[in-house]
DNA sequence: ACCTTTATTCAATTTTTTTGAAATAATATC
DNA sequence: GATATTATTTCAAAAAAATTGAATAAAGGT
């Protein structure tokens, strides 16, 4: 047979397989059992491989169905992404638009944004997600987002636009009960190798992890977001740089405090940055939005 | 209408605009021009959009026309590969296998291989590429290829298996008319500094690139493949350091002769590379064969 | 053992797709 | 500029495919 493959087919095995019985699946697609059986039994034909196993009352996938099932939701979903590309070329607004935050930047600005966007009611549905390190870029690369707020370091291979919003200013912070707020001066590298350091992982699935301001310390206590950094330094678990507009709180109250270190972190940029291929009006608005928003950080010089 | 999109129409739409024309599809197609009339209108309807413009006599497609197109055959490509994986699944034997090459290996033994595979008659199909610096890496992860050999440095992120081949030999070469074959004893940096360096540039396209031993010249001459800079240098175009097995002949009878260098540049060990998921009985073949052969490298010490 | 749930078979029915002939329109040719 | 050619669409009829519902068989729960 030519094409064996039809998206209906598809349709129907996963939902056999995520409702766990052709009666509970027919009844989801408004349609009897038997119809199921008949679509199923000429994919198998087609394909020449039994789909599910049918030793017993509840037909369960076969290992060649496993594989129908996995590459047909890739299918199931490019389909999706094509039918939303159309409504987007037609009105202009994507129906969906992600946005990552990098972990360095407060949640706050962005939200009000987000709020802003919102009371529009634009047919735009948002997701909203959370990187690290180099990981805002590997989503982007990866097509896992649209717009990626507060990524640094250099561009990677792809076609991307970028916008500076702002500068990046580190301080050295530890909790006014650690060992190292004692220290009068330059804190050394002998000194910093004596406690754990916090440092937060790169969140990046697919390109290789970025490891940014890792001094040799005895320990390293890796952690996912910078709330979470800010946190165990603030309970005096480790040491470490912490992005200054984050931690005012924290050096007011005196929860932090900040030391010289012997190893000094530069200042570094914070873009915004999305893909070059034909932003909708959604992710042209945000980035308008994005670029404005006071984001507490010191502005860009170059 | 709940779900417009068809792969059938999917395949009408490329071979129409392939064609040029619904006549010479619904020939190719083995079926009569009205019925793709019905199937084009079909889609058109329940998208909402008008895909072909049929101001003139020939349809021609409109930008949305061309959207659909460019995602369908993406989605038409998945859906080969899916029936491609079943009949995988059956026989063991993948239909297709790719395979690269990095520049820095010789292409006879790999050739060898090849001819003792294709004299077996298998149902695979082969594609053979060469890739450079960090492409083959590259290549593997976003499943341009399914076994690399040759590649080198540092494993990337992914689920891979790895197979070292053996060391490679780095030596500083040069023509011997150049101006550095007259240098005694080492060369320095600042005599360097003087000629253009040859490199062979990285052929990813979604990593980011790597430089492998570029010292600062003046100026660089990028090369795409191991075999154009070997030339380059023997015509004494640039310098650089040349994979040793490479270039035997070129020692021997004088063409190229080796210098010591201020620089020098370590041995790196090179490996066969491929995905984890499911090796077919091709894959699995072809790791053990090239993984035996001589690729004239110094035995691996680790 | 009995009842319930589940999947399949099969003939009848409905829906969708395909066809071929005729109509319409745009290019090409003389 | 008239005419032939090529290309697409329209439409009713025919063919193919999908869906239904009733009957059947078999597995699992109580």
């Amino acid at each position: 047979m030519a094409h064996a493959v039809t998206l209906e087919a598809l349709r129907v095995l996963e939902a056999i397989h995520k409702l766990g019985s052709f009666a509970a699946a027919a009844e989801a697609l408004f349609k009897v059992p038997s119809a199921l059986t008949y679509t199923v039994k000429k994919l198998e034909d087609d394909l020449g491989v039994p789909l599910f196993d049918r030793s017993r009352q509840r037909a369960v996938l076969t290992p060649a169905g496993h594989l129908v099932l996995e590459q047909g939701r890739a299918i199931l979903d490019a389909t999706i992404r094509l039918e939303d590309s159309i409504k987007q070329f037609e009105s202009g607004w994507e129906p969906k638009l992600r946005i990552a935050r990098d972990t360095v930047l407060l949640e706050s600005p962005l939200m009000e944004v987000v709020g802003d966007f919102l009371v529009q009611n634009r047919p735009v549905e948002l997701t909203l997600s959370e990187e690290s390190v180099g990981g805002g870029w590997d989503a982007l690369q990866d097509d896992r987002v649209d717009l990626v707020i507060g990524v640094t370091g250099e561009l990677p291979k792809g076609n991307f636009y970028t916008r500076a919003i702002g500068e990046l200013e580190f301080v050295f912070a530890v909790a006014p009960t650690h060992p190292l707020a004692l220290v009068e001066g330059v804190v050394t590298a002998a000194q910093l190798r004596q406690y754990p350091a916090i440092v937060v992982a790169d969140s990046s699935k697919k390109l290789p992890a970025r490891n940014i301001g890792i001094f040799e310390s005895r320990q390293v206590l890796r952690v996912e977001t910078m709330r979470s950094k800010i946190q165990a330094q603030c309970l005096g678990l480790g040491v470490g740089y912490l992005p200054k507009h984050r931690i005012m709180d924290e050096l007011n109250s005196g929860r932090l405090v900040t030391r010289q270190c012997e190893f000094p972190r530069p200042n570094i940029t914070a873009y915004l940055a999305w893909r070059k291929d034909s932003p909708g009006r959604g992710l042209s608005w945000f980035v308008d939005c994005l670029s404005q928003q006071d984001w507490q950080l010191i502005p860009a010089s170059v």
